[in-house]
DNA sequence: CCCACGACCTGTGGGC
DNA sequence: TGCCCACAGGTCGTGG
């Protein structure tokens, strides 16, 4: 899924053909994605106009001139693509390494001066709300949620705090959206490694020392991706161009055999479960 | 409250 | 070639 990198990738590749415009029509070709859609969400979306397109953690979030704020948040497979006359307008988004099934096409938005907007997304883990706009920040899929890492709040402090006495993985609660929100499996290995933190260590037994650079790997990685559009997984060749390109820095995530990239270290990549999930790191080199 | 794990859903790639 | 299993960018609910 789309992790904070990408998403804001997606966001900066729609913003353009939404804010300031209105959406003319929505067609619903399902009743539900991950959760229910909204009661009537085609009719509540159908006319509004789109004030701006931002993003928090790993939300879209569209606050609309009826009062409402549209929320949509990609699961592991959400795409939007931005059609016209039958065709992509605008390749080069996170995603558009290759044309999605239309079989999986769940949302499509009509928006005023042309543009086509498509959501689709095969494994459906993705969903949409729409929410009052005086009701965002207490909404319970935000109230939760933590500092945003290239935020002014991310700091090491905050990760002290986060941190204390805790006897979780550190990989694990930097994947905890409370603690911090936007990062996904890629950028927490890609991070640890940066900070030469191992992800297996209990949270609370990483040295405060090492919190200030933890801090600057998660930006720097994030900032790194961003400058690219993202990770494409899965790519394929001839796509348009403009596809996400970190998956090419990837310093240890899906690199489990290969050798430790850090400068004169002999290490190799190793991969392990953690909550589910593949973590891959350096353990000569990350402690 | 904290933590681990299964569930949700579909597709793909690797091993046999 | 075909089949089956493991695994995939996330997160929610359950149960210990």
């Amino acid at each position: 899924m789309p992790e904070l990198p990408e998403v804001e990738t997606v966001r900066r590749g729609l913003a353009p053909v939404l804010e300031g415009l209105r959406i003319e029509a929505v067609e619903l070709r399902r009743a539900d994605l991950r959760f229910p859609f909204p009661e009537r969400f085609a009719e509540r979306l159908t006319g509004a106009r789109v004030l701006r397109l931002e993003r928090r953690a790993k939300y879209l979030l569209a606050p609309l001139d009826t009062g409402e704020v549209w929320a949509a948040h990609l699961g592991m497979t959400g795409r939007f693509s931005v059609t016209a006359e039958g065709r992509v307008a605008r390749p080069g988004d996170f995603y558009y390494a290759a044309p999605p099934d239309p079989r999986h096409t769940h949302v499509a938005f009509d928006i005023e001066a042309g543009a086509r907007v498509e959501y689709n997304d095969v494994r459906r883990f993705g969903y949409m709300e729409l929410i009052p706009a005086d009701g965002l920040a207490a909404h319970a899929l935000f109230k939760g949620l933590g500092p945003e890492p290239l935020g002014p709040d991310f700091t090491a402090a905050h990760l002290a705090r986060a941190f204390e006495g805790r006897i979780q993985s550190v990989k694990a609660t930097l994947l905890d959206q409370r603690v911090v929100a936007g990062l996904g499996n890629i950028y927490v290995c890609e991070a640890l490694f940066r900070a030469g933190i191992s992800p297996l260590r209990p949270a609370g037994d990483v040295s405060r020392r090492k919190l200030g650079p933890l801090v600057a790997a998660v930006r720097a990685v994030l900032e790194a991706s961003l400058e690219v559009g993202g990770s494409s997984l899965r790519d394929y060749a001839g796509a348009d161009g403009a596809k996400g390109g970190f998956q090419n820095a990837f310093l240890v995530y899906d690199r489990e055999g290969e050798p430790c990239l850090r400068e004169g270290c002999r290490g190799v990549v190793a991969r392990t479960v953690q909550a589910g999930r593949s973590s891959f790191h350096c353990p000569v080199c990350q402690r």
